[in-house]
DNA sequence: TATTAATTACCGAACATTCGGTAAAATTTA
DNA sequence: TAAATTTTACCGAATGTTCGGTAATTAATA
């Protein structure tokens, strides 16, 4: 019996742990047909245009996720501000596996990943500077206050991810977070 | 006539280059032989251990630059702590060369570089936060204080390097210095 | 000092391996 | 059966690495 089609999230998954640990260079295809169970081949014939389709199918996954769960619990009102910030950095401690995972921007934008996707990355980054500005407004912050804020969360949780990985240490990533919900709510 | 030697810091200067924007498997050693001037089998009569001992070398050759300018101007007893910090951010500007450069640690750390350069990047990383610490304390915060702004600097350097180059915005990398500079000094 | 040996610095060419990618056959699904 | 999907088998190019060798400088020897 030949084995089952392989779904098309399963599929993504895959990809997407690779690329994400190990970049858009250091993601080989074969390490990719291992993760996804496909045979180099059978990737091609879900992704005709190849590694690069392949990378940019995980960077729309994750933004598709970050939308349906990230800004989701933010912008949700159904809740308050202050449960909503809790809910959308409790969302964020799960797409980075509480530090674990690397930010797929920063594995696909070394200089070869760089130039083509700068665009999803520049759009994406752009999209949680202007949802955690939402937050800030709704929290009663300024405008401009507002944003700075939300590119000081961007900026910090990138960076504590950086961090929490030089030096092996997933408390940094979770102080980060607490620091952040600190921010916003202490005014 | 022998060809004459070409200069050991020419060429950690032209590794450093490539390794830096293009990451550890992105740079090829064809890439690696045009920047430093040396052909590839020249390049291995000086690193006879190939690729991971040049990227070696890079580490090290920052790790002494930064101990040489970062942390000399923030250490230097001749100037007051405020002029310290000025002339240590100042360094750290040239450094990222404004917010154009990728930091070396981020560069290095993609799996395939986290697994050979795990200790020199923690111990680096270290580095930073001990002698962030220091200035911290001559500017008269407590010591938990002053680490934990330490550890703000470090991740705040490396997530707007980040969110720099996501962004193609060389401002956001100039405010944190500035943003840093403000949180040493209101106090 | 003159001669010899060893070392240094470099390069062209080839090495095995892995890379991303493809054509065609086999298998499954409908 | 026809279409869709997966597989095997393969490819050219690029990868990191090594080999064999040249010429100049340095060190040791006599």
């Amino acid at each position: 019996m030949r084995p089952q089609k392989v779904l098309d999230k399963e599929i993504i998954i895959g990809l997407t742990q690779v690329f994400r640990s190990r970049g858009y260079e250091g993601a080989s295809l074969q390490e990719l047909s291992e993760a996804t169970g496909l045979k180099k081949a059978s990737l091609y014939h879900r992704f005709p245009n190849g590694k690069q389709q392949m990378a940019d199918a995980v960077l729309n996954y994750i933004n598709e996720w970050v939308n349906d769960n990230v800004f989701q619990a933010l912008l949700n009102n159904d809740f308050e501000p202050k449960i909503r910030l809790k809910n959308g950095l409790s969302q964020i401690r799960t797409l980075y596996d509480g530090g674990n995972n690397t930010c797929v921007f920063r594995a696909l934008s070394m200089q070869a990943g760089i130039e083509l996707f700068e665009e999803q990355i520049n759009k994406g980054m752009n999209e949680w500077l202007s949802t955690f500005k939402k937050i800030g407004v709704a929290l009663n912050f300024k405008p401009q206050e507002a944003e700075q804020k939300a590119m000081q969360v961007l900026i910090e949780i990138q960076g504590s991810l950086i961090v929490t990985k030089g030096l092996g240490d997933i408390t940094i990533f979770e102080n980060t977070l607490k620091n952040i919900e600190h921010h916003y709510l202490k005014a």
